[in-house]
DNA sequence: CTAATTCTGTGACATTGATCACAGCTGGTT
DNA sequence: AACCAGCTGTGATCAATGTCACAGAATTAG
């Protein structure tokens, strides 16, 4: 698959033509990162905008005490770096490969480039911000007003529309994140993801089999959880 | 003060041509809202963009049970009601005057052609919609991994920053908030906001009288709490 | 195939902070 | 000036959940 094909698939892009999309992907640069690897350290001067075009990337925070908060995963067609571009700010979070992944690149004048030369890009950014500020808010009010096991229902619901796949009515997800991330999405320990998870199972919420989750009626599942 | 010259202390316009705010100034209707009163209801359409031109609001979301968090507090030449305009969705958040207000609203569409007909507007609200991702992504840590004392620490670190006033490296916030709102900033009980007032008195760190709240040394406390 | 590492389950215990209850203040109103 | 509503301070209690400890699975590496 092409530069320009990958762009297509990304959201941002999707209102182009094809030959502002070639000029685009003519400046965009591809790397490579192997499973864990750092991409992005908190603190450094962002100078650089990324495409996912493989694979997939966690966006962390870590405290003083080295204990972790993972604010976001992100796959195939996301995008990530664009903060510290636009407000001028270093970067506020640390960006690892979740598994090897491959990313196109932009640099950063390119990137205000883009932004000036086609309004329809700001536009489509600006979305994707908005629902990104949406999802924010929605964590912010879960680990400020719900119990753990609610905390980790909608976390299991995040999971289930980033990585998870419906077949009439029940949504499977490959390959559950650890319990250790699990809880770092959840506010939580690992214990308590451990315990709830079986609670879940318990009530007959989900099934776990292997490193794969159903959730037999999602839109149930929703309706407690959320 | 005319509409035009509320609109140059916004910082999405300010990149604009006298004639342009007069234009656009020309499209917005002013609105009053006495204390208390509800500006926006989470789920409704969102259909206007506004901009305070005096007094401030508090952004909410409520659980089913009629807890409350508070996500933001926005005063002067804030603005809101944007993240609908932008990705379509229904509105995520209760907008309540926390004082009388005077604001302008601007319709969906006049905002979307804003957008299109002056990029620089687009680029300037990515600025902003990226700063308030990153204090939201604090926000999502600080609830994460912090206990009570520190995150009430930098719920007033947040005051100070928005209400406060600096002289002479302390920082008093004139008119502190009722500790139910700290509480409801913070993802914790008023009783623990009350009892961790006093404790942060007790260190020296800060001092209280009538409704102010001086920081004795704002760079120290943010070492400490930050 | 075995060893070694990493992940998961689970009991016991300690601690934080929510909740309840109520008294004392304060500021605004008539 | 007296009243009232709403804010604040503080003790007592207790449930939720973090932490520790370790055994058993599962996955990866050699």
């Amino acid at each position: 698959m092409s530069k320009t094909d990958h762009l297509r698939n990304v959201p941002i892009f999707t209102d182009l033509t094809d030959s502002d999309l070639t000029k685009i992907a003519s400046n965009m640069v591809p790397r490579v990162y192997e499973k864990g690897q750092m991409i992005l350290l908190e603190e450094s001067m962002g100078e650089t905008f990324f495409i996912i075009t493989q694979g997939a990337v966690k966006v962390t925070r870590l405290s003083a005490d080295g204990r972790e908060v993972i604010l976001a995963m992100l796959g195939e067609s996301d995008f990530f770096g664009e903060m510290s571009l636009l407000d001028g700010e270093g970067r506020s979070a640390n960006i690892v490969a979740n598994e090897y992944a491959k990313v196109l690149t932009l640099s950063r004048s390119d990137f205000l480039d883009c932004l000036e030369s086609y309004p329809k890009i700001a536009i489509a950014l600006l979305e994707e911000l908005a629902i990104r500020l949406r999802k924010s808010d929605q964590q912010i009010e879960s680990l400020s007003l719900s119990d753990s096991e609610h905390r980790i229902g909608i976390t299991l619901i995040r999971l289930a529309g980033e990585l998870g796949t419906i077949k009439q009515g029940h949504v499977t997800v490959k390959n559950l994140p650890y319990q250790q991330d699990i809880a770092n999405m959840a506010g939580t320990s690992r214990e308590t993801v451990s315990r709830t998870l079986k609670l879940l199972e318990d009530k007959k919420l989900v099934r776990r089999e292997n490193r794969n989750l159903t959730i037999y009626n999602f839109d149930a599942f929703r309706r407690v959880f959320a």
